[in-house]
DNA sequence: TTTTGAGTTGTTCGA
DNA sequence: GTCGAACAACTCAAA
């Protein structure tokens, strides 16, 4: 009987802090291989940009892990097969994904026989955890909030002492030559750029997150998505460290919101792709036209619109503030379902979060859980006043517009010089199309 | 079972 | 310029 030796398969958990699966792997193996599997058929479908990104962060991994990770491309069944039979594995650890996608895959490797050892997942409490009295789950935030409160979560734990890692073979290192397209300037991955960053906003932005948060000319986020995306730090060590306080509350229902949109995902694993409710199916919708290629390309001739657009091809991650107003265009302004909209996300954002990007658009399209009243439809200009009233955001990604200044650069239509540098003429008229979505939104109530 | 209050992020209009 | 009301009706959670 040869000694017990455990893989562990870092999947959206690229980490060693805060880590408890990676600890029951090391309790239970004299050593431990890690490993990450290059899922293909992802790769085919992700964008540069979130490739850049993952490979940015596996490299950070590996120095982690003192250039002892292992790295294989292929389906995670065959590969799993292989590296056990290879490495005489004893038994397999993760961290539990609720995403559909990894549930799937996950359920695939069960059915083929190799038995996941599933501790923890990338939430402070897990989807399906957070239950009413009734034993059923919340499809209301503020209620799922304060039950979310009661139920708790475990103190973060440390990352391990001691590792007594297996060196994989120089073919197993097959780290992917993903570079960031030109032009473009990604956020830093991996877990030291995680925690370096969360250090920076805990001592600087967060004790004005409550008012800083809204404005996207200034940076008062504080850009954990990526990293939580990838578990490069986990929610508990982030909600460990908050204070009481009206900032830090506001900071803490942001990070409740990933959660309940993972336990509502969770339950519902269709809308991802399908709305949640399902009466806006039967909404009258416009394909996605040359109006639609105007939106990718940040070309709407709307300076809020275009500029959070063009923020995110520059950066791979866009302002909350301004994916609701861009969302909100798309859907209420240009009458195009709201997947067009999400699958765009999907591709260029470097937090591509399944659960938060699908239910995020649909709470601005009006079908999702908490939905915002059908009335509410945001004007791009005014929220261009309110949130960046000195145009400071607009300036830093539509050069076309960088001559103006004040207040007249949300409305080039009105100033002299505002087509000056070729910006673009506006694709729709937002006081007609808000007329026109309500009158649909209308003829929905009708039937 | 029935009732009641509440529900992330807004805009427009008229006084 | 500011302010309050109106903008549907419905679903959800909890009493």
């Amino acid at each position: 009987m040869s000694a017990p030796r455990s893989l562990f398969w870092f999947r959206r958990d690229l980490r060693l802090a805060d880590n408890p699966a990676l600890l029951a792997a090391i309790d239970e193996g004299e050593d431990v291989l890690a490993l990450f599997i290059l899922d293909l058929d992802i790769a085919e479908r992700a964008g540069d940009y979130r490739k850049a990104y993952l490979a940015s962060s596996l490299n950070a991994l590996d120095d982690s892990l003192k250039g002892k990770l292992a790295v294989i491309a292929g389906d995670a069944v065959l590969v799993l097969k292989d590296v056990i039979a290879r490495y005489q594995i004893t038994s397999v650890h993760v961290g539990q994904d609720f995403a559909p996608y990894g549930v799937s895959r996950d359920a695939r490797v069960e059915a083929a026989g190799i038995h996941l050892n599933k501790t923890g997942s990338g939430y402070a409490v897990s989807p399906g955890r957070v239950r009413k009295p009734d034993g059923t789950n919340y499809r209301v935030y503020t209620p799922f909030y304060r039950a979310w409160l009661t139920h708790g979560w475990r103190a973060p734990v440390q990352a391990p002492k001691k590792l007594e890692l297996v060196s994989p073979a120089p073919s197993d290192r097959q780290f992917p030559d993903w570079q960031t397209p030109t032009g473009v300037e990604l956020q830093q991955a991996g877990e030291k750029a995680a925690l370096k960053r969360w250090q920076a906003f805990q001592t600087g932005d967060l004790s004005e997150y409550e008012v800083g948060r809204n404005i996207p000319g200034i940076p008062g986020t504080s850009r954990m998505s990526p990293h939580l995306r990838w578990g490069e730090i986990h929610p508990r060590t982030i909600l460990s460290s908050l204070q009481p306080g009206a900032d830090h509350d506001v900071f803490r229902k942001e990070i409740v919101w990933r959660e309940f949109y993972a336990d509502v995902l969770h339950h519902y694993p269709h809308t991802s792709r399908d709305y949640y409710a399902p009466q806006f199916s039967k909404l009258r919708y416009d394909a996605p036209d040359e109006k639609f290629q105007a939106w990718c390309a940040g070309k709407t001739g709307y300076p809020m619109v275009d500029a959070g657009m063009r923020q995110l091809k520059a950066e791979g991650w866009m302002h909350n503030r301004v994916r609701m107003i861009v969302a909100s265009f798309l859907v209420k302004d240009l009458h195009i379902e709201w997947q067009h909209g999400a699958s765009h996300f999907m591709k260029y954002l470097i937090d591509n979060d399944v659960a938060s990007n699908s239910h995020g658009w649909q709470w601005t399209a009006g079908c999702g859980t908490d939905a915002s009243p059908y009335y509410r439809i945001f004007n791009p200009i005014e929220q261009g006043k309110r949130f960046d009233p000195e145009g400071n955001y607009i300036r830093t990604y539509v050069p076309e517009l960088s001559h103006m200044v004040g207040a007249e650069i949300h409305e080039p239509w009105s100033s002299p010089t505002g087509y000056l540098h070729d910006y673009s003429i506006r694709i729709v008229d937002h006081a007609q199309e808000r007329l026109e979505s309500l009158a649909r939104l209308a003829e929905l109530k009708d039937q």
